[in-house]
DNA sequence: TAAATCCAGAATA
DNA sequence: TATTCTGGATTTA
C-alpha cells in the first residue's frame, strides 16, 4: 500500500500565455506532474505539444522555454488550461477530482482577437463545451484535437500532425464552417467561410479536397445555405439566394455562369451548354468541368444531361440516382404548378 | 511549350 | 446497346 495515496494535494495550473495579438487559444486540462515540477507548459519530454507546434510551422524545435513561449507569441497562439485547480493522482485526466474551472469566457472577453479555440484532448474539449463556450457572448468556434499526452499513444503521430496543422490553417485564414443536412437519401454538407459558400457536398461525394482547411462548426452563412438547400430538397424552393464562390479556369466560370441561366425544371445537353459558354466543340470538356463543380445544387449541374436525353453521370458516378431524384423533384414541382394553373 | 491524359460526349451501326 | 470517333481543357514534364 502506498501511503501517499490517501492524501492527495491540491495542484494549480499556470497563468495564461496570451496578449492582445493572440488569435487562437489552445486549452489543456491541467499541467502534468513534470510540468508542475518545472513550472512550464508541456514539460514532459515525451509530450508531443512542442514538437507539433514547431512542426506545423516547419520550424526547427527549440528547447529553451523562454524561446518556446516567444514562438507562441510571435505566431499569435495563446495557451491556457480549463482547470484552475484540482486534486489528481499522477498526471492522467481521468484522475482529476474536485476541480475548479478557469474563467475561459472571461479570458475570451478580455482578448477579443481570439476567435478560435483548440482543445488538447477530450477532457479539455468537454470542459470547454460545458463551462466555456456557452458563456462567451461573441462568435467563438472550438475544435477538438487529439491529445499530445504521451498517454495518447493509440493515435499515430501522422494523424496528430494532420489535426494539429489546423492551427496553422486557422492562423492563415484557411477556415471553413460546416453544416450537415441529414436526409433519407444521405448527408448533404455545406462548407462556407464567413462570407460565402465554398463547397456543397452531396451524398456519396465526401472526397473533400479540403485537408488544407480547418473546418469548424456551422456559422451564419453555412446555416442559411443549409436552410435553403433543405427547402429546395423539400420542393419548396426553386432558386438560391446566397453568396457563393465559383472556382476554376475562365472557361469553367463561363460554363458555370451559362448553367446558372438554365431554369428550374429544365435540362440542357453538354454540347448546348458548351456552345452557350462560347465553344460549341467543348462538350467533353464541359463534362470535366461539371465533375469539378464546387457548389452542386446552387450551380445546377444535375440539369446537364446527354444529347439523347439520358442521365450520363453526376458527381463522377455514371447514371447517379441522385441526379434522377433531383430532376424528378423539379419536374414534380413544375407539374404541380401546371395543374394548379389549369384548375 | 509540347506532350500526355482526361472525359458526366457524340455519332454510328 | 456497344463501339468507335472525337477534340478541347487540363495536367505534367
Amino acid at each position: 500500500m502506498n501511503k501517499t495515496e490517501s492524501m492527495p494535494v491540491v495542484i494549480k495550473s499556470f497563468k495564461p500565455v496570451v496578449d492582445q495579438n493572440s488569435r487562437v487559444l489552445i486549452l489543456g486540462t491541467m499541467p502534468g506532474e513534470e510540468s508542475l515540477r518545472q513550472q512550464q507548459y508541456y514539460a514532459h519530454p515525451r509530450n508531443l505539444f512542442w514538437p507539433l507546434i514547431y512542426t506545423i510551422f516547419n520550424k526547427p524545435q527549440e528547447q529553451d522555454y523562454g524561446k518556446r513561449i516567444q514562438f507562441l507569441y510571435s505566431n499569435r497562439i495563446a495557451l491556457w488550461d480549463v482547470f484552475k485547480s484540482c486534486e489528481r493522482e499522477g498526471s492522467l485526466d481521468n484522475n482529476i477530482r474536485k476541480e475548479e474551472s478557469n474563467d475561459i469566457a472571461g479570458l475570451l472577453e478580455a482578448f477579443p482577437n481570439i476567435r478560435y479555440v483548440f482543445c488538447n484532448g477530450g477532457a479539455a474539449w468537454k470542459q470547454f463545451q460545458t463551462n466555456g463556450l456557452p458563456f462567451v457572448k461573441r462568435p467563438v468556434f472550438g475544435l477538438r484535437l487529439p491529445s499530445t499526452s504521451p498517454a495518447n499513444a493509440s493515435i499515430p503521430y501522422e494523424t496528430k500532425l494532420e489535426q494539429w496543422s489546423k492551427i496553422r490553417f486557422t492562423l492563415e485564414n484557411r477556415i471553413l464552417h460546416e453544416t450537415s443536412i441529414q436526409t433519407e437519401t444521405g448527408t448533404y454538407k455545406v462548407l462556407a467561410n464567413d462570407k460565402e459558400v465554398i463547397r456543397v457536398c452531396l451524398p456519396g461525394s465526401d472526397k473533400q479536397v479540403l485537408n488544407q482547411f480547418a473546418v469548424f462548426p456551422e456559422n451564419g452563412v453555412s446555416i442559411e445555405a443549409a436552410e435553403q438547400i433543405k427547402e429546395y430538397l423539400a420542393g419548396k424552393r426553386k432558386c438560391f439566394n446566397i453568396p457563393y464562390r465559383l472556382e476554376g479556369s475562365s472557361f469553367a466560370i463561363n460554363v458555370y455562369q451559362a448553367l446558372l441561366e438554365v431554369p428550374f425544371g429544365c435540362t440542357i445537353s453538354y454540347g448546348e451548354l458548351a456552345e452557350r459558354a462560347g465553344n460549341k466543340k467543348a462538350a467533353q470538356a464541359v463534362g470535366q468541368i461539371m465533375r469539378k463543380n464546387p457548389v452542386p445544387l446552387i450551380v445546377p449541374c444535375h440539369r446537364v444531361i446527354g444529347s439523347t436525353g439520358k442521365n450520363i453521370g453526376f458527381m463522377g458516378i455514371r447514371g447517379n440516382p441522385i441526379q434522377n431524384m433531383l430532376l424528378k423533384l423539379e419536374q414534380n414541382r413544375i407539374a404541380e404548378e401546371d395543374f394548379r394553373q389549369n384548375t
